[in-house]
DNA sequence: GACCTGCTTGACGTTTACGTCAACGTCAAG
DNA sequence: CTTGACGTTGACGTAAACGTCAAGCAGGTC
Protein backbone atom coordinates (compact mmCIF):
# COMPACT_ATOMS: atom_id res chain seq x y z
CA UNK A 1 0.00 0.00 0.00
CA UNK A 2 1.48 3.76 -0.82
CA UNK A 3 1.55 5.41 2.06
CA UNK A 4 0.20 8.49 1.59
CA UNK A 5 2.51 10.44 3.95
CA UNK A 6 3.24 14.31 3.67
CA UNK A 7 5.56 12.66 1.06
CA UNK A 8 3.13 13.38 -1.18
CA UNK A 9 2.45 17.04 -0.37
CA UNK A 10 2.34 19.57 -2.99
CA UNK A 11 2.31 22.82 -3.25
CA UNK A 12 1.16 25.40 -5.75
CA UNK A 13 3.52 28.45 -6.52
CA UNK A 14 1.92 30.85 -4.46
CA UNK A 15 1.48 28.74 -1.59
CA UNK A 16 5.02 27.22 -1.62
CA UNK A 17 6.48 30.89 -2.04
CA UNK A 18 4.64 32.38 0.83
CA UNK A 19 5.83 29.61 3.27
CA UNK A 20 9.29 30.23 1.46
CA UNK A 21 8.88 34.15 2.23
CA UNK A 22 9.93 35.05 -1.85
CA UNK A 23 7.85 35.89 -4.11
CA UNK A 24 6.00 33.68 -7.10
CA UNK A 25 8.31 35.56 -9.55
CA UNK A 26 11.16 34.40 -7.81
CA UNK A 27 10.10 31.07 -7.83
CA UNK A 28 9.57 31.32 -11.73
CA UNK A 29 13.26 32.55 -12.25
CA UNK A 30 14.50 30.04 -10.74
CA UNK A 31 12.85 27.54 -12.90
CA UNK A 32 13.91 29.58 -16.06
CA UNK A 33 17.55 29.20 -14.55
CA UNK A 34 17.05 25.46 -14.32
CA UNK A 35 17.54 25.45 -10.68
CA UNK A 36 13.83 23.68 -10.16
CA UNK A 37 11.20 21.65 -12.15
CA UNK A 38 8.64 21.13 -10.54
CA UNK A 39 5.83 19.23 -12.14
CA UNK A 40 2.79 20.59 -14.37
CA UNK A 41 -0.88 20.32 -13.65
CA UNK A 42 -1.84 21.24 -17.73
CA UNK A 43 0.01 24.34 -17.30
CA UNK A 44 0.04 24.91 -13.69
CA UNK A 45 3.37 24.18 -12.00
CA UNK A 46 3.42 22.11 -9.07
CA UNK A 47 5.59 21.35 -6.38
CA UNK A 48 6.72 18.45 -4.75
CA UNK A 49 8.60 17.74 -1.61
CA UNK A 50 11.79 17.54 -3.19
CA UNK A 51 11.20 20.65 -5.33
CA UNK A 52 10.50 22.73 -1.66
CA UNK A 53 14.00 20.96 -0.34
CA UNK A 54 15.82 22.28 -3.36
CA UNK A 55 14.16 25.83 -3.10
CA UNK A 56 14.90 25.52 1.02
CA UNK A 57 18.81 25.00 -0.03
CA UNK A 58 19.16 27.60 -2.60
CA UNK A 59 17.35 30.10 -0.52
CA UNK A 60 19.77 29.39 2.24
CA UNK A 61 22.67 29.57 -0.05
CA UNK A 62 21.23 32.92 -1.07
CA UNK A 63 21.51 34.23 2.62
CA UNK A 64 24.70 33.49 2.68
CA UNK A 65 25.75 35.40 -0.36
CA UNK A 66 26.08 32.75 -2.52
CA UNK A 67 24.81 33.64 -6.22
CA UNK A 68 22.49 31.41 -8.16
CA UNK A 69 25.11 29.40 -10.12
CA UNK A 70 27.21 28.53 -6.99
CA UNK A 71 23.48 27.63 -5.63
CA UNK A 72 22.79 25.78 -8.54
CA UNK A 73 25.97 23.94 -8.06
CA UNK A 74 25.25 22.49 -4.10
CA UNK A 75 21.50 21.45 -5.24
CA UNK A 76 23.20 19.71 -7.96
CA UNK A 77 25.45 17.82 -5.79
CA UNK A 78 23.10 17.09 -3.05
CA UNK A 79 21.15 14.74 -5.76
CA UNK A 80 24.80 13.51 -7.14
CA UNK A 81 25.54 11.90 -3.85
CA UNK A 82 23.49 8.98 -5.31
CA UNK A 83 25.55 8.68 -8.63
CA UNK A 84 27.26 5.20 -9.23
CA UNK A 85 30.38 6.92 -11.36
CA UNK A 86 33.03 6.80 -9.11
CA UNK A 87 34.97 9.23 -11.28
CA UNK A 88 31.74 11.55 -9.98
CA UNK A 89 31.40 10.84 -6.77
CA UNK A 90 35.53 11.47 -6.16
CA UNK A 91 35.08 14.41 -7.64
CA UNK A 92 32.18 15.34 -5.35
CA UNK A 93 33.69 14.54 -2.18
CA UNK A 94 36.73 16.82 -3.59
CA UNK A 95 34.38 19.59 -3.80
CA UNK A 96 32.01 18.89 -0.58
CA UNK A 97 36.00 19.15 1.33
CA UNK A 98 36.73 22.72 -0.71
CA UNK A 99 33.27 23.62 0.50
CA UNK A 100 33.19 23.05 4.57
CA UNK A 101 36.63 24.36 4.12
CA UNK A 102 34.92 27.51 3.36
CA UNK A 103 32.04 27.17 5.64
CA UNK A 104 34.47 26.60 8.76
CA UNK A 105 35.84 29.90 7.91
CA UNK A 106 32.98 31.42 7.67
CA UNK A 107 31.90 30.57 11.11
CA UNK A 108 35.42 31.35 12.35
CA UNK A 109 35.01 34.95 10.97
CA UNK A 110 31.06 34.75 12.51
CA UNK A 111 32.55 34.21 15.75
CA UNK A 112 34.75 37.09 15.71
CA UNK A 113 32.21 38.89 14.49
CA UNK A 114 29.65 38.03 17.32
CA UNK A 115 32.94 38.91 19.57
CA UNK A 116 33.36 42.22 18.15
CA UNK A 117 29.52 42.92 18.55
CA UNK A 118 29.52 41.92 22.13
CA UNK A 119 33.13 44.18 22.56
CA UNK A 120 30.70 47.20 21.41
CA UNK A 121 27.97 46.75 23.63
CA UNK A 122 30.04 46.48 26.28
CA UNK A 123 31.54 49.94 25.44
CA UNK A 124 28.71 51.02 25.37
CA UNK A 125 27.80 49.80 28.79
CA UNK A 126 30.62 51.49 30.39
CA UNK A 127 29.94 54.48 28.61
CA UNK A 128 26.74 54.73 30.28
CA UNK A 129 27.94 53.67 32.99
CA UNK A 130 29.69 56.74 33.35
CA UNK A 131 27.21 58.74 32.26
CA UNK A 132 24.65 57.54 35.58
CA UNK B 1 57.64 61.95 22.03
CA UNK B 2 54.94 60.79 19.09
CA UNK B 3 55.98 56.99 18.56
CA UNK B 4 55.99 56.25 15.63
CA UNK B 5 54.58 52.73 14.91
CA UNK B 6 52.58 50.78 13.01
CA UNK B 7 49.70 53.62 13.64
CA UNK B 8 51.08 55.95 11.81
CA UNK B 9 50.90 53.79 8.33
CA UNK B 10 49.21 54.67 5.36
CA UNK B 11 48.60 52.92 1.90
CA UNK B 12 47.74 54.44 -1.38
CA UNK B 13 44.70 53.32 -3.45
CA UNK B 14 46.35 50.56 -4.80
CA UNK B 15 47.95 49.16 -1.98
CA UNK B 16 44.78 49.08 0.15
CA UNK B 17 42.99 47.43 -2.82
CA UNK B 18 45.59 45.06 -3.41
CA UNK B 19 45.61 44.14 0.54
CA UNK B 20 42.33 44.06 0.95
CA UNK B 21 41.68 42.09 -2.73
CA UNK B 22 39.85 44.72 -4.24
CA UNK B 23 40.27 46.84 -7.25
CA UNK B 24 40.64 50.60 -6.49
CA UNK B 25 37.34 51.23 -8.32
CA UNK B 26 35.64 49.57 -5.22
CA UNK B 27 37.74 51.56 -2.60
CA UNK B 28 36.44 54.96 -5.02
CA UNK B 29 33.32 53.44 -5.01
CA UNK B 30 32.80 53.46 -1.36
CA UNK B 31 34.10 56.86 -1.02
CA UNK B 32 31.81 57.91 -3.23
CA UNK B 33 29.27 56.51 -0.87
CA UNK B 34 30.70 57.66 2.28
CA UNK B 35 31.90 54.72 3.54
CA UNK B 36 35.02 55.80 4.04
CA UNK B 37 36.83 59.38 3.72
CA UNK B 38 40.46 59.12 3.22
CA UNK B 39 42.89 62.03 3.64
CA UNK B 40 44.47 63.44 0.72
CA UNK B 41 47.54 64.07 -0.08
CA UNK B 42 47.13 67.05 -2.83
CA UNK B 43 44.80 65.30 -5.27
CA UNK B 44 45.83 61.73 -4.19
CA UNK B 45 44.12 59.37 -1.90
CA UNK B 46 45.88 58.47 1.92
CA UNK B 47 44.46 55.69 3.82
CA UNK B 48 44.95 55.56 7.45
CA UNK B 49 45.04 52.82 9.69
CA UNK B 50 41.32 53.31 11.03
CA UNK B 51 40.64 53.53 7.39
CA UNK B 52 41.75 49.64 6.53
CA UNK B 53 39.90 48.93 9.73
CA UNK B 54 36.70 50.21 8.48
CA UNK B 55 37.29 49.00 5.23
CA UNK B 56 38.00 45.36 6.50
CA UNK B 57 34.35 45.77 8.31
CA UNK B 58 32.41 46.29 5.48
CA UNK B 59 34.03 43.53 3.65
CA UNK B 60 33.35 41.30 5.88
CA UNK B 61 29.72 42.23 5.99
CA UNK B 62 30.02 42.03 2.07
CA UNK B 63 30.44 38.73 2.78
CA UNK B 64 28.10 37.60 4.74
CA UNK B 65 25.41 39.32 2.17
CA UNK B 66 25.16 42.64 3.62
CA UNK B 67 24.12 45.17 1.64
CA UNK B 68 26.70 48.61 1.53
CA UNK B 69 23.82 51.06 3.27
CA UNK B 70 23.96 47.93 6.18
CA UNK B 71 27.81 47.55 6.48
CA UNK B 72 27.75 51.35 6.75
CA UNK B 73 25.29 50.73 9.65
CA UNK B 74 27.97 48.69 11.48
CA UNK B 75 31.03 50.84 10.47
CA UNK B 76 28.99 53.91 11.83
CA UNK B 77 28.03 52.27 15.08
CA UNK B 78 31.56 51.23 15.43
CA UNK B 79 33.09 54.60 16.14
CA UNK B 80 29.59 55.53 17.60
CA UNK B 81 30.23 53.73 20.91
CA UNK B 82 32.38 56.30 21.74
CA UNK B 83 29.67 58.67 21.81
CA UNK B 84 28.06 60.61 25.04
CA UNK B 85 24.55 60.84 24.44
CA UNK B 86 22.54 58.42 26.72
CA UNK B 87 19.87 58.25 23.93
CA UNK B 88 22.36 57.34 21.67
CA UNK B 89 23.88 54.69 23.39
CA UNK B 90 21.05 52.74 24.07
CA UNK B 91 19.47 53.20 20.61
CA UNK B 92 22.97 51.32 19.60
CA UNK B 93 23.01 48.50 22.47
CA UNK B 94 19.51 47.61 21.32
CA UNK B 95 21.05 47.92 16.80
CA UNK B 96 23.72 45.14 18.55
CA UNK B 97 21.68 43.16 20.24
CA UNK B 98 19.48 42.88 16.94
CA UNK B 99 22.22 42.02 15.14
CA UNK B 100 24.00 39.51 17.87
CA UNK B 101 20.30 37.76 17.46
CA UNK B 102 20.72 37.72 13.46
CA UNK B 103 24.59 36.31 14.12
CA UNK B 104 23.40 33.61 16.05
CA UNK B 105 20.83 32.39 13.61
CA UNK B 106 23.67 32.43 10.88
CA UNK B 107 25.91 30.27 12.80
CA UNK B 108 22.64 27.64 13.47
CA UNK B 109 22.16 27.80 9.93
CA UNK B 110 25.93 27.25 9.35
CA UNK B 111 25.99 24.58 11.90
CA UNK B 112 23.19 22.99 10.26
CA UNK B 113 24.67 23.19 6.54
CA UNK B 114 27.61 22.10 7.87
CA UNK B 115 26.17 18.83 8.83
CA UNK B 116 24.44 18.49 5.78
CA UNK B 117 27.95 18.30 4.01
CA UNK B 118 29.04 16.16 6.11
CA UNK B 119 26.02 13.97 5.64
CA UNK B 120 25.73 14.13 1.84
CA UNK B 121 29.83 13.24 2.10
CA UNK B 122 29.05 10.49 3.86
CA UNK B 123 26.57 9.17 1.63
CA UNK B 124 29.36 9.24 -1.04
CA UNK B 125 31.76 7.50 1.24
CA UNK B 126 29.44 4.71 1.40
CA UNK B 127 28.52 4.37 -2.44
CA UNK B 128 31.97 4.07 -2.92
CA UNK B 129 32.87 1.58 -0.66
CA UNK B 130 29.80 -0.26 -2.37
CA UNK B 131 32.08 0.13 -5.90
CA UNK B 132 34.68 -1.45 -4.04
C1' DG C 1 61.66 67.53 -22.63
C1' DA C 2 59.79 63.24 -23.78
C1' DC C 3 58.22 59.25 -21.42
C1' DC C 4 56.47 56.29 -18.06
C1' DT C 5 53.99 55.26 -13.83
C1' DG C 6 50.40 56.08 -10.85
C1' DC C 7 46.93 58.87 -9.44
C1' DT C 8 42.62 61.71 -10.44
C1' DT C 9 37.63 62.47 -12.00
C1' DG C 10 33.72 61.71 -14.92
C1' DA C 11 30.73 58.99 -17.74
C1' DC C 12 28.79 55.14 -19.51
C1' DG C 13 28.42 49.84 -19.60
C1' DT C 14 27.39 45.36 -17.30
C1' DT C 15 25.77 41.63 -14.45
C1' DT C 16 22.73 39.70 -11.05
C1' DA C 17 18.37 38.94 -9.27
C1' DC C 18 14.67 39.90 -9.44
C1' DG C 19 10.09 43.70 -9.95
C1' DT C 20 6.47 45.09 -12.78
C1' DC C 21 3.41 45.38 -16.12
C1' DA C 22 0.57 43.39 -20.13
C1' DA C 23 -2.13 40.07 -22.29
C1' DC C 24 -4.06 35.84 -22.04
C1' DG C 25 -6.00 30.92 -20.30
C1' DT C 26 -8.97 28.34 -16.79
C1' DC C 27 -11.92 26.87 -13.52
C1' DA C 28 -15.45 27.30 -9.79
C1' DA C 29 -19.12 30.45 -7.89
C1' DG C 30 -23.00 33.14 -8.31
C1' DC D 1 -22.44 33.48 -18.72
C1' DT D 2 -19.79 36.66 -16.61
C1' DT D 3 -16.95 37.59 -12.80
C1' DG D 4 -13.09 36.82 -9.92
C1' DA D 5 -9.19 34.34 -8.21
C1' DC D 6 -5.27 32.22 -9.64
C1' DG D 7 -2.39 30.66 -13.04
C1' DT D 8 0.53 31.28 -17.43
C1' DT D 9 4.26 33.45 -20.64
C1' DG D 10 6.80 37.24 -22.49
C1' DA D 11 8.88 41.72 -22.34
C1' DC D 12 10.73 45.48 -20.30
C1' DG D 13 12.38 48.02 -16.03
C1' DT D 14 15.45 48.52 -12.05
C1' DA D 15 18.69 48.71 -8.00
C1' DA D 16 23.14 47.35 -6.39
C1' DA D 17 27.90 47.01 -7.03
C1' DC D 18 30.97 47.52 -9.39
C1' DG D 19 33.79 47.26 -14.58
C1' DT D 20 35.62 49.84 -18.20
C1' DC D 21 37.00 53.27 -20.79
C1' DA D 22 38.57 58.31 -21.66
C1' DA D 23 41.04 62.33 -20.65
C1' DG D 24 44.00 64.58 -17.84
C1' DC D 25 47.49 65.98 -14.06
C1' DA D 26 51.94 65.17 -11.20
C1' DG D 27 56.25 63.55 -10.31
C1' DG D 28 60.48 61.03 -11.26
C1' DT D 29 63.98 59.43 -14.89
C1' DC D 30 66.71 58.85 -18.99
Amino acid sequence: MASKTEEDRTWTVRELADELGVTTRTLRFYEAEGLVSPQRAGTNRVYSVRDRARLRLILRGRRFGMTLPECREIVDMYNGAESSERRQLERLLARLDEISVDLRARQADLRRTLAEVADVADQCRSRLDELA
